[in-house]
Order: C-alpha cells, then sequence, then structure tokens
DNA sequence: CCGCGATCCTGGGGGC
DNA sequence: TGCCCCCAGGATCGCG
C-alpha cells in the first residue's frame, strides 16, 4: 500500500479540489471493498460539504458537514484520482469512470474524485467525528512518526524486552504508525541497523539513530512526492519520485552506496527484506 | 501474550 | 500470443 508518504502526498493532491467543497453527488459502484461500505453510502455522501482533509497514519480522514468522517483507505493498491473541468467552467462532462473506480465524488466546484482500487484492499468508513479515535481501524494505533509522541525514549519503552526482529517491530502499526516496507527498510539502512536484531537488544544510542532516519526518510520522501513503484500514483497522475533514493528497497544485488557491498533481499514474516550487510549491524 | 503463516484480490512481469 | 508461476507498498485472523 502506498505508506505514510504517498498518503499524505494524495491528501495533500486532494485537498484543493475537496477541502471546504461540498460533494453535489456520489456514485458508489461495488458493495464494498476490504469490508462492506456503510449502508445507503451514496445518499449519505451527497450534499454535504468536506469540512477538512486530514489523515492519521496511513488513512485520509475528510471531516464532514453533520458530524461524520468519511475514512479512507487506499490498501496495497489504491488511487485517488481528479478529473473534470475547472471551476467555473460551463460544461461539466466528467471523465469516463476507469476499470476499478469504485466510488467517484463529484464535487460542486466541478471537480470529479475517484477512487480506484484494483486489488481491492482499501476501505471506506463513516464514523462520528467526535469519537473518530474509537473506529476499529484507528484505535490502537501508535503514535504519528513526525508527530511529538514518538521520540527515542517512547520508542526504548516498546521494544524492551521484545525478542521480534527490529524490521517486524517497526512494521506493527501499535508500535509506530504510518511505517510499510519501503521506509522500514529504508529507515534501517540509514540509521546502520541490521533487519535481523532483536528488538529489545538495540542500545540507545541505535534507538536515537532509528528515531531520526525513520524521521528523515519520510520527510524527504513526503517532499518527493512519495514513491511509485508499480501503483502510487498522485492525484495529478504524476509519479512520485522518491524511488530514485532508495539505497536499499529493490536494490538486490546492486552496490551499496555507503559501503559498496551488495544489497541482499531476505524473507521476514513473508515479506522481502532489503538491506546492507556491509554497513547494518 | 508473542510471533508467524495464511489469507483476502488483481495485475504485471519473467520464463518457457 | 499464451500460460503458469511468482511477486507486490497492508492488515487481520488463527494457530502453536
Amino acid at each position: 500500500m502506498p505508506e505514510l508518504p504517498e498518503v499524505e502526498t494524495v491528501r495533500r493532491g486532494l485537498a484543493p479540489a475537496m477541502e471546504g467543497q461540498r460533494i453535489a453527488e456520489a456514485q458508489v459502484r461495488r458493495e464494498g471493498l476490504r469490508w462492506p461500505f456503510p449502508e445507503r453510502l451514496a445518499e449519505r455522501l451527497a450534499g454535504r460539504r468536506v469540512e477538512l482533509l486530514g489523515r492519521r497514519s496511513k488513512y485520509i480522514l475528510a471531516g464532514l458537514e453533520g458530524g461524520e468522517t468519511m475514512i479512507l483507505h487506499l490498501g496495497m493498491s489504491g488511487r485517488m484520482t481528479i478529473s473534470g473541468q475547472a471551476p467555473g467552467s460551463f460544461h461539466h462532462e466528467r471523465a469516463t469512470p476507469e476499470t476499478h473506480d469504485h466510488v467517484i465524488l463529484d464535487m460542486e466546484n466541478g471537480a470529479r474524485v475517484a477512487l480506484n482500487d484494483a486489488r481491492r484492499f482499501g476501505a471506506l468508513d463513516l464514523w462520528p467525528t467526535e469519537m473518530i479515535e474509537t473506529h476499529r481501524l484507528l484505535a490502537g494505533l501508535g503514535p504519528e512518526p513526525l508527530g511529538n509522541g514518538f521520540d527515542a525514549a517512547y520508542l526504548a519503552g516498546r521494544l524492551e524486552g521484545r525478542k521480534l526482529p527490529i524490521k517486524a517491530a517497526l512494521m506493527d502499526q501499535k508500535i509506530v504508525a504510518g511505517l510499510g516496507n519501503i521506509y522500514v527498510c529504508e529507515a534501517l539502512h540509514r540509521a546502520r541497523i541490521s533487519p535481523k536484531r532483536p528488538s529489545g537488544g538495540l542500545s540507545r544510542a541505535a534507538v536515537d539513530r532509528l528515531v531520526t532516519a525513520i524521521r528523515a526518510v519520510l520527510v524527504e520522501a513526503i517532499e518527493a512526492g512519495g514513491s511509485s513503484i508499480s501503483d502510487h500514483r498522485q492525484t495529478s497522475g504524476e509519479l512520485g519520485y522518491f524511488q530514485h533514493t532508495f539505497r536499499v528497497y529493490g536494490r538486490e544485488g546492486e552496490p551499496c552506496p555507503t559501503c559498496g557491498r551488495q544489497v541482499q533481499r531476505l524473507v521476514q514474516s513473508g515479506r522481502s527484506t532489503f538491506w546492507c550487510p556491509g554497513c547494518q549491524h
């Protein structure tokens, strides 16, 4: 899936088209994605203004007029696209729906926003805004890695006594929210920590480096519009370009940019891990 | 509680 | 051109 930087890129792309705008009409073209959509979804969205477009972890949160929030998750292959006429245009023909456009929102300003998700691992739900943190998908999420609640003291506390590999710990959304396979691999490389190290065995200095590396890689990736491997697109349809900056992810057999040793691939918890045995210990 | 494997689904790419 | 196999950015569930 889009990880935090990709979701943040999508949120920023959607904001000008959606924030402060009313949803003129909604089309719901299937019953659900990973889970069934809420009852009468199209009717419940139509006519409502999007007051705020936010993000928590990998979820986009659209705060709607009337006290409900639309929760959007892009799964592994989800995209949000914007098409349609510029505001003020006389004609309001919208683009023909693409394959896998599951939900289409026609905004009052003429923009057409579509949720497209080939693999259908994504999700969309509605939940009362004032208790948004109690939604089952959001309850239990760890702190935002770019927020104040995430620092070395916190992370060290969560890793203490745990035997699972640090790679798996960082993938656990209850420990820190928003990281996925790409940015975990990249952050571990930057921090020079082996993905196989038992979580509880890291020195405080290593945890410090890890927190710094996680923050840095996320900030840089957001600035680059996220990473496009196969699915991620910015709302404009443009690719992200952080993938050109990967030091280890997807680079098995290539020289490590730090030490020149060949980047290795291993499988942990069924997922590929890319790392450099020369500089990660 | 902990850690891991299987699973949901489609599509793209490589090998034959 | 086609088929088969493998792989994929996620998150949940159930097992030992």
